[in-house]
DNA sequence: CGACCGATTGACT
DNA sequence: GTCAATCGGTCGG
């Protein structure tokens, strides 16, 4: 089932994060369709000194400041793209940062896009900019509104069970480093 | 216009 | 686990 805006309204950040484990994102292509179980995340706010938006809205973070399902995809490190799910009412900022995915649907088409040449596929879609270059998402994305159905790409409840969510602090921040807002799941044992 | 730096990655121990 | 390469965006002068 798609995923609409009974999913995200008066949702905080925090409860998105986690409600976004074991969703799925899909890419429509010309091609096919691509997708990935989401399997790590981060929730950012606008009171969060480690947030992008913590002072405010600039031509770099506005899209955070959308209503929630939008998308906010930034550029980084001179060479990374990555991908949030805004979260919360339009006029404030925040966000869920996609960290990393299974590789559901189409994986050969992730080993193409990442010209992935590795045998060991754990490290496929283990990182944020690793899943945005795996389901080629750029800057393109950035603002587009995953609740319109118009749009080639959006997020799917496939109603797997959610029967664990580790949490610790987040990764590659120097501010708020206490915050355990990071979540993610494992694989279960096959 | 130029210095600084990052919500990282890939290579390596 | 550790570490540095990397380069466009951002912001101050």
């Amino acid at each position: 089932m798609r995923l609409d805006n009974t999913f995200f309204e008066n949702k905080d950040t925090l409860t998105l994060a986690q409600d976004l484990l074991w969703k799925v994102i899909t890419k429509i292509t010309p091609e096919g369709v691509i997708s990935g179980i989401i399997s790590e995340v981060e929730a950012y706010n606008q009171d969060d000194p480690a947030s992008h938006c913590y002072g405010g809205k600039t031509q770099r973070n506005q899209s955070m400041f959308l209503s929630a399902g939008h998308m906010y995809v930034y550029f980084t490190y001179g060479m990374h793209f990555c991908c949030n799910i805004v979260s919360g009412e339009a006029g404030y900022g925040s966000g869920v940062l996609l960290r990393a995915i299974f590789p559901y649907e189409w994986r050969e088409r992730m080993i193409q896009n990442r010209n992935y040449t590795q045998k060991n596929l754990k490290n496929l879609t283990n990182g944020p900019a690793k899943l945005t270059q795996a389901l080629w998402i750029g800057k393109n994305f950035d603002g587009i509104n995953l609740l319109d159905t118009n749009v080639p790409i959006y997020l799917e409840d496939m109603w797997y069970e959610v029967w664990k969510i580790y949490s610790w602090p987040r990764i590659g921040i120097s501010k708020a480093i206490e915050k355990p807002w990071r979540f993610w799941i494992e694989e279960k044992n096959t």
